[in-house]
DNA sequence: TTCCAGGGATATA
DNA sequence: TATATCCATGGA
C-alpha cells in the first residue's frame, strides 16, 4: 500500500522546523483574517493562542517556530495535513487559480472554540485593526499573567466581567453581546459540539447572542474544522457579485450556492478568496 | 462629514 | 420567512 502523506516538519522539545514551506508561509496564515493575537517584530512574529505562545522566524528557506507547546502547535498549524492534495482539488475551478497561487501557504488553524466564539462576536462589523486591540486589551484586563503575555481569558474569567468591563475595552455595543453570550456559554460543552453535524452545530452556536450565521460559520471554520461551510463577510459578498454578476440573492443564499460548488472544501475556498480579493481592496 | 469594517438583534409585514 | 433600521468605534 503506497504512502501518500509525507511531514512537512520536524519537531524536537523546544521547536517545530518547516522544511516545506510551499503549503505554510507565515504572512499568509496570519494575515488570511482567522487569528487576531500576534505582533510583528522586526522579522518575527509572535503568536498568542489559548493560553501559549511562540515565535515565528523565517530562515534558510525553512520557517522555525520556537515554543514550549510544541505538540499544541502541531495542531495548532495544522501540520499533519495535506494542503497539496487540497490545493490541488481546487485549482481546478478556474476562479481559484490566482487566489490558490497568490495565498499558497494559508492553512487553516486548529484554533479554541470559546476564544473564537468570544473573537468573533467582537468582529461584528468591525475591522481587523480594531478586532485585534479589543481582544488584547480583553486579555490583559481577564486573561492569566503568563510573565511575558497574557493568557486569552477562561469563561470563569469572562463570566466575572460586566458590561462597563466590555466597554471599557472599545467593545461597543458588542459589551452586551459579549456578557450574555457568556453567561449561555455555562451551558455549553464545547468539545462534544465538535461531534455535531455542520447545520446542527450551527443551530447551537446561533442561539448565542451576538452570533449569527457568519460568525457561527467562521467558529466552526477555525475551530471546529468545519469545511462545508462559506462564510458570507463584506469581502466574500464582493466576490460572488463579481464571480456570478447577481448581488441580489442574501448572504445566506450566497452562502449556500458556494457551498453547492466547492462542497466539503468550501471553507478552504473561502479562505483563499477572501485573502485574495481583501488584498486587491475589491469594491462592488 | 460621511463611509466603512470578517454582522446581528429587533421590529414589522 | 423576508426586509429595514439601529447599533459603538475609529481610521480613511
Amino acid at each position: 500500500m503506497p504512502i501518500t502523506y509525507y511531514m512537512i516538519y520536524s519537531k524536537s522539545a523546544d521547536k517545530i522546523i518547516i522544511s516545506d514551506t510551499s503549503d505554510f508561509n507565515i504572512e499568509h496564515i496570519l494575515d488570511c483574517g482567522q487569528v487576531f493575537r500576534y505582533l510583528k517584530t522586526g522579522d518575527c512574529y509572535t503568536l498568542f493562542a489559548k493560553d501559549a505562545n511562540c515565535l515565528l522566524q523565517s530562515k534558510d528557506g525553512c520557517v522555525i517556530i520556537k515554543t514550549k507547546f510544541v505538540d499544541f502547535f502541531v495542531n495548532y498549524f495544522d501540520l499533519d495535513r495535506d494542503y497539496k492534495k487540497i490545493k490541488s482539488e481546487l485549482v481546478k475551478f478556474d476562479e481559484l487559480n490566482e487566489p490558490i497561487r497568490f495565498g499558497s501557504g494559508i492553512r487553516l488553524l486548529n484554533q479554541d472554540p470559546l476564544e473564537m466564539i468570544i473573537s468573533f462576536i467582537i468582529s461584528a462589523n468591525n475591522n481587523i485593526p480594531r478586532i485585534k486591540m479589543i481582544i488584547e486589551r480583553l486579555c490583559k484586563g481577564l486573561g492569566q499573567n503568563m510573565g511575558d503575555y497574557y493568557a486569552f481569558p477562561t469563561l470563569n474569567a469572562l463570566q466575572s466581567a460586566d458590561e462597563s468591563f466590555f466597554k471599557s475595552i472599545g467593545a461597543g455595543y458588542r459589551a452586551m453581546y459579549l456578557v450574555n453570550a457568556s453567561r449561555q456559554l455555562k451551558d455549553f460543552d464545547l468539545d462534544y459540539l465538535k461531534s455535531l453535524t455542520t447545520s446542527d452545530l450551527r443551530k447551537k452556536l446561533v442561539s448565542l447572542m451576538g452570533v449569527g450565521n457568519k460568525v457561527a460559520d467562521c467558529i466552526m471554520l477555525f475551530a471546529y474544522k468545519k469545511t462545508d461551510l462559506f462564510p458570507m463577510d463584506t469581502w466574500t459578498k464582493r466576490v460572488y457579485t463579481k464571480m456570478f454578476n447577481d448581488k441580489t440573492v442574501s448572504a445566506d443564499v450566497m452562502s449556500k450556492n458556494l457551498v453547492g460548488r466547492f462542497g466539503d472544501l468550501s471553507g478552504y475556498a473561502q479562505q483563499y478568496l477572501y485573502y485574495y480579493f481583501r488584498s486587491l481592496k475589491l469594491t462592488y
